[in-house]
DNA sequence: TCAAAAGTGTTGGGGATACACCCATGT
DNA sequence: ACATGGGTGTATCCCCAACACTTTTGA
């Protein structure tokens, strides 16, 4: 029959270690590419839709759920692996202080290891271009949406939120103006909590997604 | 093997009529939803690349070549078809004279006709909500960039150019403030002619896709 | 009392909107 | 001459960047 090929999804995984933008990658066994690192994903099942694929892949790889799941493009060039295969990317966000849980503990997958997005190794078929386009996206959502907040725990402080903003966009942001830009969306809520440190204690906020107003995206799917 | 499914591309293509943004459909000859409309597409060739696929399946449907065509998205719920398939949908811009020419021609495909975006008849599948994400897509694109000369012939003027922000953005715009907003991109060349009516001429443009600079896409794909 | 971060106030420039006005042509 | 769309000029508003300034804590 016609038009019957495998079907790959796979996900370009964010989160953020201090400053810089990580995101894990697989050493793969296999060929082609035996050795490479690549990007998580697997085989589309015949019973699963989409978005449920790239949840489960990034839950085998990373033992955690995303904070942030979007499609990011499908990927079908003739000549973009040995064997034709169409791969449909997504892109995610983890909160780091999940992703450093998951690395005291024990059980952190094997053959998985996270790598700055802007020092990668050599990735395995068109990844690299991949992971590009993936971190464009997220400076871009960024700039215009309040997602970055999905990086952080829960509660957080604005300057903590403002040096995320300043991870991602790789640039300072003048604090004050931060401020009132941020403080502008309802999804930003203040908490009673504060982050008492060596100097005068901050208030904490939190992040309310149904308060956001973000693109609908396909309104099924 | 896993992951072997049948992947399908089709197009939302959208063009003007006066000032109607128009799509055409398909009528259905086989179960599921025989005799339905449904969007322009095919299978996806085992030796063909997803872009070339939407290209062909579009030049198949109208006999035209597009302005734009891009990605939209790809489509995959388990339950969007009585059987499984993944569709990798694009959307695209066709410049209304090449229409209105194959119009007159006799060459006109059979079983295709053209809709008005805000009267469709039911559609087959989950075409409906893919056809109005498109839409939603060209009226957030038009804002941000200078597409739309795509839905128009190689020389037009300022206020035939505005027509088209209007129809698709579906509100009236200044034609001062619009003259500025749009002479500001280098993408708009004036030429030497002009085009005579029963008043003032008004200058002829054409639009220089070089000198665009649209979001860059998968720098690969 | 000092360092450092939290948080407030003020100012000025650029872009978008509203709108008054002049220009060129066919009838 | 006049109606009609082509095209220019200008005042205003609002958002945002820059930056001076005050507040609150730990040491």
């Amino acid at each position: 029959m016609t038009g019957a090929l495998r079907v790959a999804v796979s996900t370009v995984i964010f989160s953020l270690r201090g400053e810089r933008l990580m995101i894990p990658l697989v050493r793969r066994t296999r060929d082609p590419f035996a050795g490479r690192w690549a990007l998580p994903g697997g085989w589309l099942g015949a019973e699963e839709g989409l978005d449920d694929a790239a949840a489960r892949t990034l839950a085998d790889t990373t033992g955690l759920s995303a904070s942030w799941l979007e499609q990011l493009y499908a990927f079908g060039d003739v000549d973009r692996s040995p064997d034709r295969v169409v791969s449909i990317v997504y892109w995610a966000l983890l909160r780091s202080d999940l992703v450093e849980a998951q690395r005291s503990a024990a059980g952190a997958p094997e053959n998985v290891e996270w790598f700055d997005v802007d020092a990668l190794p050599p990735l395995a078929f068109d990844h690299a271009d991949i992971v590009a386009y993936g971190a464009w996206r997220l400076r871009n959502k960024v700039g215009y949406s309040r997602i970055a907040a999905g990086l952080l725990p829960d509660e957080f402080t604005l300057t903590e939120l403002r040096s995320v903003y300043e991870a991602v966009l790789g640039r300072r942001m003048d604090p004050s103006n931060f401020r009132r830009l941020i403080e502008g969306s309802p999804a930003l809520v203040p908490t009673e909590g504060m982050r008492t440190g060596s100097h005068r204690p901050a208030r904490l906020y939190r992040y309310d997604a149904e308060l956001d107003s973000i693109d609908p995206g396909p309104l099924s799917s």
